[in-house]
Parts: structure tokens; C-alpha cells; sequence
DNA sequence: CGACTTTGACCAGCGC
DNA sequence: GCGCTGGTCAAAGTCG
């Protein structure tokens, strides 16, 4: 539903949202939804605890930028604005409203869980996609009430007081109750129990079916100086994020999938993991050299469908302004035909099989963050580029979207609220844009790319599901060939 | 030809 | 100190 629009703005003037929501605190959140082969139980609504309200103030574009560039260098806020995590928000505004999807953004994987609670803080920062349909979205807020800017993602909550809605399983136990974590552990919320999230949250410190929970879907071993088991090198701060496995897509000739974002990546390394039957590629960015951003990328270990995507250091660069056509991710994926196709959608265009997702999807991590990734838990400190800190106290908002004002209202198209913000194509364009394409790509490129199930429901129009990641893929490159208005609208960024 | 992937080898952190 | 494991390097091959 959310339209493309989304990730094209965001990419221009919402790169705070995330940001916002993961500094929300060593909180993590559940944003969004994403479509999932697998077929669960739907959470029709999110909700924001009445009495942590999220605040999304309306627009200040001046200090978002001003943010933006102090926050150049730091890891964490420009981990907000990766590119990847624009897209993942963008499908989370789809997918919210989306009555199949859910997606959910952890961060402070160590300690924090998303669907409650808050403490802790630090290490890594998760953002998951589950792919359980309608999972309440919880985001748990660290004592940091979220005063930025507007955005999208903002537009796309709804302030529920009391929703709770229950849980789709994952595969992996989910966690009772909502989390929260603090120096000795978690803490269960009585009143967030209900609205844990999920799969993919759970405080390092939490109980072991929590842990499982964590470990389970991701295949992520949690590391804090609690957790002795796991070793991590020169202690850097990582970044997980959990997101459904891209359909084949983006598949490569290996069968392996990767989801694409505006950074070039380029592999450098295969491992096997322990314990882990998938293994884990290890991939640089390629769109500056000398750019230290890692990004790792492996499958759950218990749910294939799942990519974990782990980032470490930041880039210190600007996004690229024109993805290299080849760079990274990019490379041997036929797939970008997917989105090509998807906007090219025709009620008459085949119907594409849903492929399922093979391979993992990936991560990002920023780099210059030398320390802390075992740190402690709240404190997360940037590297040698920056020597930002953050630190993310414990306060744990929940949050609840509606479901149903997402299909009302701004999940489909959201405004934008920074509009004034240098913006060379307006939003009205781009939509003129869109229109030219077709009555509405948008509906047709997230229905088939987020949801079979919503794909049926509308009447089967081809429907190929495809990871919302090839979207910028089909921007980029050789894939703008049919749409100049999309490619101008890449361009743009 | 340039950029990327693959893959074995090497290096480094951590626990014992 | 040793071994295990994860992360990185770099040569060779692939692709457009």
C-alpha cells in the first residue's frame, strides 16, 4: 500500500526515522510488517501504550538536516539513515498496512527487547522484519520519547492505548511477556506480555526461551559480557538487523538472496558458521573506497526464511548518489526484474510463482564503532570516526499501530511533512510519476512483493512476490529503462 | 576491462 | 600456549 514514494522520500528527508525509533532506545521496535510465505495468525493492530504516547512532531526538515550532518560519523544515526533501513522502513509502511505484515525494528539486541521493554541499551542493535503477519508492532521506546521530526513511519502508527493483540508465534518461543531489560536482566512487563513481540526480540539476558527465541530466528548469538560464549572481535559494534529473506529475486546463481539496498556491497568472504547451517557471507561496501562498513549475512539458523544481517562500522561516505549498476548486491541478481516487472505490472502480466526466499538478506553495520559492541548495554560509542556516544536509556514504550488507519490513511501515501527541504522532485511528482505508470504500481508492486496472501485477495493480479528491496534495484541501473520517472526519482537521491 | 564472486589460506580473539 | 572459531585477504574465475 505504502507507496514507493515512501522510500524515495524517506531516502531524501526521513533518514532521522528510524533513528528515531532505534534510539527510541536500546528499545527496540517493531515497525512494520513483511509479508511472509509462512502464514500466521494476523495482528490486525499496533499499539502505542497510552501512557508512552508517540510523539512525531511534525516536520522540521532544518533540524533534521542540521541532525543529519552532526550525525554524520555517527554510527548509529547514520545507521538510522541507511539506505537499507529506509527500506526497511518503507515496507514496513507498506507492510503496516499491509493486513498480512508485520516488521519489527530491534534494537539492543543484548538487552533490549522490543516488545517491551527498555532498558538496556547498547549493543546491538537489532531491526527485525519478522515475517509473522500482524504481530502487534511494539516499540519500545527508551525513556526517550521521540521528539524528531515527522516522518512516515510516524504517519504510519497509530497511538492505541490498550490494544494488545496477540502474538503470532514464531518459530522460535516467543518471549511472554513485553521485556525489559536491565544490568541483571529482564524484566517482564505485565502489561506488555501481550504485546511482545516477537520472535526476533528478547533480551540477551532474558530467559532462555527468550534467548531462544532470539537465537532461534536469527541464529544470532547474543554476546554481552554476560554472555562468555561468544567471542567478538575487537569488540565492534554491530548493528542486526532480522528481515524476511528476499524472494528469489534477488536471488543469486548460488541460490543465495540479497536483498539490495543503496550502498554497493561487495563479498568478500564466505564462512560457515558453527552451528549454523547456512553460511555467512561477509560483504564490504564498495561505493567508496576505503569505506569500513561490514555487513554480514546469514541465514536463521531456525527460520531459513529469515536473513540476519549484521552491520559493523559506518560508512564514511554519503550514500552514493547513483548506485553502481553493479556494485554489490546487485550483481547476478536477475531479479531486479522483479520490481521492473512489478512496476510494469499489467493485469495481464503472468503470474510469477512465489519463490521462496533462499538466501539470507543482509546487514549493515557502521562502522567506526571499535568498541562497544559488547559493551555495556546502554552505552553505545562510536569508533574511530566518530566518537559519538549514545547512550539509550531504559524506558520501554509500546506501540500499536492500527491497522486499520494504515489502509485509511498515511501508510498509503503518506505526507510529507519536510517537504520544504531541498527536494528537487516533489512528492506530487513523483506520484504524477507513478500515475503515468500505472492507476496504482504501488498496490501492485507491494501486493506482490509483500504478500501472496494479498496478492490472492486481490484478485491474483501477477504477483510474484519479491522482497521489497528489489525496489531499488529496479530504480537503479538499467531498470529505470521503463519508467524514467522512477529513475529520475533514484537519481534524485 | 573493471567490478564482482568464489574460495582456500591466513590472521586474530577468546576460552581452556 | 594451543585449539577453535570468526573475520579478512587475495588469487582466480565470472560477468557485463
Amino acid at each position: 500500500m505504502c507507496s514507493l514514494f515512501v522510500p524515495i522520500t524517506r531516502m531524501e528527508n526521513y533518514q532521522g526515522d528510524l533513528t528515531d525509533i532505534l534510539r527510541a532506545g536500546t528499545t527496540t521496535a517493531n515497525v512494520g510488517a513483511y509479508p511472509s510465505d509462512h502464514q500466521e495468525p494476523h495482528a490486525d493492530t499496533w499499539h502505542f501504550p497510552s501512557d508512552h504516547p508517540m510523539i512525531f512532531p511534525s516536520s522540521s526538515s532544518a533540524m533534521e538536516e542540521e541532525e543529519a550532518k552532526d550525525n554524520f560519523g555517527d554510527p548509529f544515526s547514520s545507521y538510522m539513515r541507511d539506505p537499507l533501513l529506509n527500506e526497511l522502513d518503507i515496507s514496513s509502511s507498506s507492510l503496516f498496512s499491509s493486513p498480512s505484515c508485520t516488521a519489527r525494528v530491534e534494537e539492543g539486541v543484548t538487552t533490549t527487547t522490543f516488545g517491551g521493554g527498555g532498558g538496556g541499551g547498547g549493543g546491538h542493535h537489532v531491526l527485525s522484519l519478522g515475517h509473522h503477519n500482524h504481530q502487534s508492532g511494539v516499540v519500545v521506546v527508551d525513556g526517550d520519547p521521540i521528539k524528531r521530526p515527522c516522518n512516515i513511519f510516524s504517519q504510519m502508527l497509530q497511538i492505541s492505548p490498550s490494544a494488545k493483540v496477540p502474538m503470532s508465534p514464531c518459530d522460535s518461543p516467543v518471549i511472554g511477556g513485553a521485556v525489559s531489560s536491565s544490568p541483571r536482566g529482564i524484566k517482564t512487563s505485565p502489561d506488555s506480555a501481550a504485546m511482545v513481540a516477537s520472535d526476533m526480540i528478547i533480551n540477551a539476558n532474558s530467559s532462555s526461551a527468550a534467548k531462544g527465541c532470539l537465537l532461534a530466528n536469527t541464529g544470532m548469538q547474543i554476546s554481552s559480557p554476560r554472555n562468555p560464549g561468544i567471542k567478538r572481535r575487537k569488540s565492534q559494534a554491530k548493528k542486526v538487523v532480522c528481515i524476511p529473506a528476499p524472494a528469489a529475486a534477488n536471488s543469486r546463481p548460488t541460490g543465495e538472496v540479497v536483498p539490495s539496498d543503496l550502498w554497493a556491497w561487495r563479498k568478500y568472504g564466505q564462512k560457515p558458521i558453527k552451528g549454523s547451517p547456512f553460511p555467512r557471507g561477509y560483504y564490504r561496501c564498495s561505493s567508496s573506497k576505503g569505506c569500513p562498513a561490514r555487513k554480514q549475512v546469514e541465514r536463521s539458523r531456525t527460520d531459513p526464511n529469515m536473513l540476519v544481517i549484521t552491520y559493523t562500522s559506518e560508512h564514511n561516505h554519503p550514500w552514493p548518489t547513483q548506485r553502481n549498476a553493479l556494485a554489490g548486491s546487485t550483481r547476478s541478481q536477475p531479479s531486479k526484474n522483479c520490481a521492473a516487472a512489478a512496476l510494469k505490472v499489467s493485469p495481464s502480466s503472468s503470474h510469477q510463482a512465489h519463490q521462496k526466499p533462499t538466501s539470507p538478506t543482509k546487514e549493515e553495520q557502521n562502522e567506526n564503532m571499535n568498541d562497544d559492541n559488547h559493551v555495556s548495554p546502554t552505552v553505545i560509542t562510536a569508533g574511530s570516526n566518530s566518537t559519538v556516544k549514545e547512550e539509550f536509556e531504559g524506558i520501554e514504550k509500546q506501540l500499536e499501530i492500527d491497522h486499520h488507519q494504515q489502509h485509511l490513511g498515511f501508510a498509503y501515501r503518506p505526507s510529507m511533512p519536510n517537504e520544504q527541504s531541498n527536494q528537487s522532485h516533489h512528492p506530487e511528482d513523483f506520484f504524477a510519476d507513478l500515475g503515468e505508470i500505472e492507476a496504482d504500481p504501488l498496490n501492485l508492486l507491494f501486493s506482490q512483493c509483500f504478500s501472496a496472501d494479498e496478492q490472492q485477495q486481490k484478485g491474483g493480479k501477477d504477483a510474484a512476490p519479491s522482497d521489497p528491496f528489489n525496489l531499488f534495484d529496479n530504480w537503479s541501473g538499467d531498470h529505470n529503462t521503463n519508467n524514467t520517472s522512477f529513475g529520475e526519482a533514484k537519481r534524485q537521491l
